[in-house]
DNA sequence: CGCGCTCCCTGGCCGC
DNA sequence: TGCGGCCAGGGAGCGC
């Protein structure tokens, strides 16, 4: 489902219904979702407070009182429901449900339970496998031009793959980087190694903005996606390339072409972009 | 080491 | 309506 604007939105949802708030029942309807939940998980966050609730690349990240950090990755279907009161019964793809002092019930449901969760040691928490290799975030200070251009500098790869790589920059999925390449007018087949310099320079502002126009959307909602507070997504009504195969590039007016790279399906107008 | 492919799941949709 | 095939926003792990 979610890519960083889908999983900002869903993180600032969360923030007023569980921030400053105790967890009085948590219940785990899985022993796993992708991976095993960590053992003990549901007694381990039982009576916590969260004190801040933040994003890093695609995970969700949760400080609790007691030195320890609940992480979660929605993967391609995760979905968080914000109740009133209690949730209704649980379906089938609900895994874990989470009660809060301040009289909310949020539910994790995940039909293809491709997402994770764990509890990591604040202090060793960007030491975890999973954190410990991400790259800059893309609409932080530490994301730029020259620090792309030297991440992409002698990658054999194309460049829709590096973009895709979560140690290159933190954050992007497969709609967003088609976006951002064709905003950009380049080709998704080119090389990585060609894109470094002045290209990369160009893509750097290309990627910020269409995440931070994603964002203030509230992301994209193809069919798994709603905001925590239920609310669909507005951004795909402005894609301008994803999931538009055989439609006209609205620069050009050349049929949108669709192929498939490391397995993905990559959108692009082969004239506009180069 | 760096790359592409397969696989982990379920469900929706399309064509027959 | 039923069924098979294909597709899906991620990404770890493996083989080349």
């Amino acid at each position: 489902m979610p890519e960083l604007p889908e999983v900002e939105t869903v993180c600032r949802g969360l923030e007023g219904p569980l921030v400053g708030q105790q967890l009085t029942k948590v219940t785990q309807r899985r022993d796993k979702l992708r991976w095993p939940l960590p053992d003990n998980f549901a007694q381990r966050l039982q009576g916590r407070t969260i004190q801040r609730l933040y994003r890093r690349a695609k995970y969700i990240l949760a400080d609790l009182d007691d030195g320890w950090v609940w992480m979660t990755h929605l993967g391609m279907s995760g979905r968080m429901f914000i109740h009133d009161g209690l949730a209704p019964d649980p379906g089938k793809h609900d895994h874990v449900l989470l009660e809060t002092d301040g009289g909310h019930t949020v539910v994790y449901q995940d039909h293809r339970r491709f997402g994770m969760m764990d509890l990591v040691p604040a202090d060793a928490l960007y030491k975890h496998r999973l954190l410990q290799d991400l790259g800059p975030e893309p609409l932080g200070n530490e994301f730029n031009g020259v620090v792309l251009s030297d991440a992409l500098q002698g990658r054999r790869t194309p460049i829709k793959s590096a973009l895709l790589d979560q140690k290159i920059v933190a954050g992007l999925g497969n709609i967003y980087v088609c976006e951002a390449l064709f905003h950009t007018g380049i080709s998704p087949r080119r090389l990585a190694a060609s894109v470094a310099g002045k290209r990369a320079e160009r893509l750097v502002p290309a990627i910020r903005d269409v995440l931070t126009k994603a964002i203030a959307k509230g992301g994209s909602t193809l069919r798994d996606y709603v905001q925590a507070s239920g609310e669909l997504g507005y951004f795909q009504h402005e894609f301008t390339v994803y999931g538009r195969e055989g439609e006209p590039c609205i620069r050009c007016g050349q049929p949108i072409k669709r192929l498939v790279q490391a397995g993905r399906s990559t959108f692009f107008c082969a004239k506009c972009q180069r």
